[in-house]
DNA sequence: TCAATAAATGCACTTCTGTTGCACTATTAA
DNA sequence: TTAATAGTGCAACAGAAGTGCATTTATTGA
């Protein structure tokens, strides 16, 4: 059994051909992937099958949802070392307004938000946009 | 002349019938309000005329967009005192997972966010989920 | 004042993303 | 081997966003 499959079952996931291709696929990309992105990878396959592929990724903490503003989600694996199970991986993500990559910033953490009185906190999103490392020629 | 009118043509936009219409709806909710809430409010009116008056008022300053997360576009009037021509007002926003509604925190900026080496932050987008005041019960 | 021009609006469509229902197939466990 | 379960393929739908073009309304300047 290879790492990607022990990597599925550890997580619930029965490691089909399918699941199997799209886990590589996303663990070679060093950004986040739409599904769309998918679709163009596995040109052969239905789409709604990636979509729910996708989906129980998500739900069995294997990748999580990004929403970097552009109103398409992305995905991207989580870290092997997160404990996406317990509580969510609170990084930061940069979207390039030049090449329109997104990728997880895994190494920032999102500081302490303070709320007014009467708001309870459950969740952050912080989206950075600007010009990504590859764009800015540096 | 109301003042709404003036508000208006101090944007460059032409103060018309429904532009003004539209620009009450905003004022008197305290709100984000997506272009669907203002298709229910004036059943009327075509929704092409709400985008475009929307869109009119985001291009000119008089509203910012606002992505809560949920892949629906919303919008709130700015500031009257805010900057937004020079400079993008960066408050954080508030989505209620209970009511579903967005307010903008307009007194809680968005504080300076570290960068790694080669990107150029632009631009940021915060995002809080959780409960509302009023959902709080407080 | 009135015609020419420009701006705003109304209507019909289209595209894109996300989502669901249902039948069929493969896998697993009894 | 068979029944139950999980996964896949196909078709269709929903909602939001956006566009092209004709028509109406407002502005301007001859
Ligand atoms: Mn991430
Ligand atoms: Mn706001
Ligand atoms: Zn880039
Ligand atoms: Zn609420």
């Amino acid at each position: 059994m290879t790492e990607i499959e022990k990597t599925l079952e550890n997580h619930q996931v029965r490691p089909t051909a399918m699941r199997i291709l799209i886990y590589k696929y996303l663990a070679e990309k060093k950004i986040a992937v739409a599904l769309t992105d998918i679709e163009y990878a596995f040109a052969k396959a239905e789409r709604t099958t990636l979509y729910r592929t996708l989906k129980t990724f998500e739900e069995k903490k294997i990748v999580h949802q990004i929403d970097d503003g552009t109103g398409i989600s992305k995905y991207a694996l989580c870290e092997s070392g997160c404990n996406c199970e317990i509580e969510q991986d609170l990084h930061l993500h940069f979207h390039c307004n030049n090449c329109n990559e997104t990728v997880c910033l895994t190494e920032h953490k999102i500081p302490q938000i303070k709320v007014p009185d009467g708001f309870v906190s459950e969740n952050v999103n912080l989206v950075v946009k600007g010009i990504c490392d590859k764009c800015s020629g540096q």
